[in-house]
DNA sequence: CATGAATGAGCCTTCATTCAT
DNA sequence: AATGAATGAAGGCTCATTCAT
């Protein structure tokens, strides 16, 4: 009568329990799982940032077990560059599209301002997650300007100007106000402060439209 | 509090000179002890990084113990807030000083970009430290957006504008900028970019002295 | 205008608050002193336990800071043995004035549990911390065994029969009984239980009456 | 779980043999290590309270790393409780195991008062340390009267008598008057104060023999 | 390729205790 | 006699990473 399985209150589930269990055992090919775990990694990171992502939660995300991230990445800062850099091409790749429709320069920089804003509002955390190592880390540095460089390689090919010691210091002034004033948008401080925020996209957007050559 | 170690931009002796001669019992009052882990706390943070330190290890560098940390500050994070607020309150004490010197404003508007430069190079590491927290974490996120409104009441004030939606919009974008560019400048993106700082800063300036009324 | 004394959401008080503080500086004898300390820690163990209190939090609650403490006491343990004792004093000194009034046998019984009753219910938590210690330490045990000698020879006293190895047995057994039971009243078990606590007192004043010779 | 080391009270082979010969990446089930750690920490509990052992050190006695610890446990209170349940689980299984022997009440009785002190002496140091979380932390408390009830529940089974409040006072009174009795002897306390000890169980033999039907 | 139990360095925090005043 | 800032050892717990399977 007293063998009945009376359980503890507390009962710690184990090792073996998956608290973030999705269906796993969905085989595919490395490069899928590469995939899944970038996509996993970018939301949790995104989230909680770089201390506050850990690469086990990663890999259950992604429907994996822990070890199964160190045979694609060799440690959680590489997953988190791969992360961004899917980031940043998607990003571009967005605005250039926008750049190629043929409409007024009023309307592209409107929707280039817009297109900004809505990856920044996205991708807030991982963004800021990315800025902090910037800062500690050298690895994380030369790949962060490597990005920036395309960044610039592709506002100056939308200008379609000569590149010239003016015309670069005037891209990167316009990129980092871009940038700076999106995130404080996205993260909700323009509106904490009682800005109005249609009022600072309008500046935006015409920062933009000075840069973007007329039709 | 804190200014002795904010005031100047190159007074820092180094966190190794101080390891191994540790005198035991310093009296002090609590205040001034305060100050010497803020003071501690700033350099370990702003070369490391919130995660990159340790309380025990801000307490040492500040001639303490670890237990005596905890005196002051309830935890590593309290520490971070009270060097940043430290910090605003140095850059913005300096920015004042120059505007009220009796200058042509041109003259006053590159003094201003570069003292902010000075400062955002000398805590270019605290600044991303904080930016990283504010990203993760509500109530920092609440702090830092009192220091933004401790600084455009201060901008508003130098502006001697009646406040509008447009000048307040007009003023954070201004921030941002200012803000974002220095950040580069200072911690090397722009020269790794092949940018000439000359012109970048030029273009603060003239950002800033459009913000300032004229003479 | 930013000089103003902005202070942190988050200020830490500093080592100099009191949380506890009562009034201070009641000087008196040491006497006094170590009076109030051992009322004040009885107090903070019964409620916290051992490892749950700290000697600066009894020191703060007696009206004295924390290095008093250690001018009286040794080390946190030698308070809680004067605490303990205290009560058993105070209980056995209760008990002894029950006995010697003129009453019957049964209404005596009865008045000596409902008074161990009151003195267990107002200081369970204490004799809980102090019973951890006796299994771990060998001075408190030594200490505990001492309390219970004197127990043991105040109940024989009131038994008023000569020792013999089996009225010393069925003391102890008394003691035990009387002993573990009002501890399970006291804390609530006994009616956490469903146990009728009027039946279960019963049984132990018959237990008491048949210890103490009839009139 | 565990009943391996609670079956026997001389099972136990020394935690100092196992501290230096420890072999890297022992495999196992879970389970098994859980079971591992239950026994390491009981053997630990008992020996040093809840207080004088550390997560690590229950860890490195069973044979793993301190973060094994917390991949079976939430905390040290946790493993407390695995312990101390699968003592009563123990204890009472060797009751029933005598009390379903076709022998004579007196001899049964007998025997059951011996099983108790053999487990009693066994793991005085964890039933103590159990007591002292039990007035202090409501968790352990419910747990606690949990496993109050299963003995409860036990001992109505073993009277074969129809539940009232009368024969449930009469049940607790026991179980405390044989429990606390048990400990006493089991810690020395009953040797230090010069009882004779076979007086004393003589006495609980009567108490447990009034309990149980006569055959 | 994937698994998942195990690792262990190291962080944050507490608090009994000391000692210069 | 009292103060209270300071101490520092130690403990609970986390998580990036490894490796036997």
């Amino acid at each position: 009568m007293l063998h009945g399985a009376m359980r503890s209150a507390r009962s710690h589930s184990g090792p073996t329990s998956r608290r973030l269990a999705r269906p796993r055992r969905r085989r595919g090919t490395p490069a899928e799982t590469r995939e899944r775990l970038v996509a996993a990694a970018a939301s949790e990171l995104n989230r909680a940032g770089f201390h506050g992502t850990d690469t086990n939660r990663i890999a259950r995300a992604a429907g994996y077990a822990p070890g199964t991230f160190y045979k694609h990445f060799t440690d959680k800062q590489e997953i988190l560059l791969a992360a961004y850099e899917a980031w940043v091409t998607a990003e571009w790749r967005a605005v250039e599209r926008l750049v190629n429709e043929r409409r007024p320069t009023a309307a592209v920089a409107k929707c280039i301002v817009d297109a900004v804003l809505v990856f920044h509002r996205r991708w807030q955390g991982l963004r800021a997650a990315l800025r902090a190592l910037v800062a500690q880390d050298a690895e994380v540095r030369a790949f962060y300007r490597t990005q920036r460089r395309r960044q610039l390689d592709a506002l100056r090919a939308l200008r379609r100007a000569a590149p010239s010691a003016a015309s670069r210091a005037a891209d990167v002034h316009l990129l980092y106000t871009l940038e700076r004033t999106c995130d404080a948008i996205a993260d909700g401080e323009a509106r904490a402060l009682g800005i109005d925020e249609r009022a600072l996209v309008a500046r935006l957007v015409a920062d933009v439209r000075g840069a973007i050559p007329a039709r």
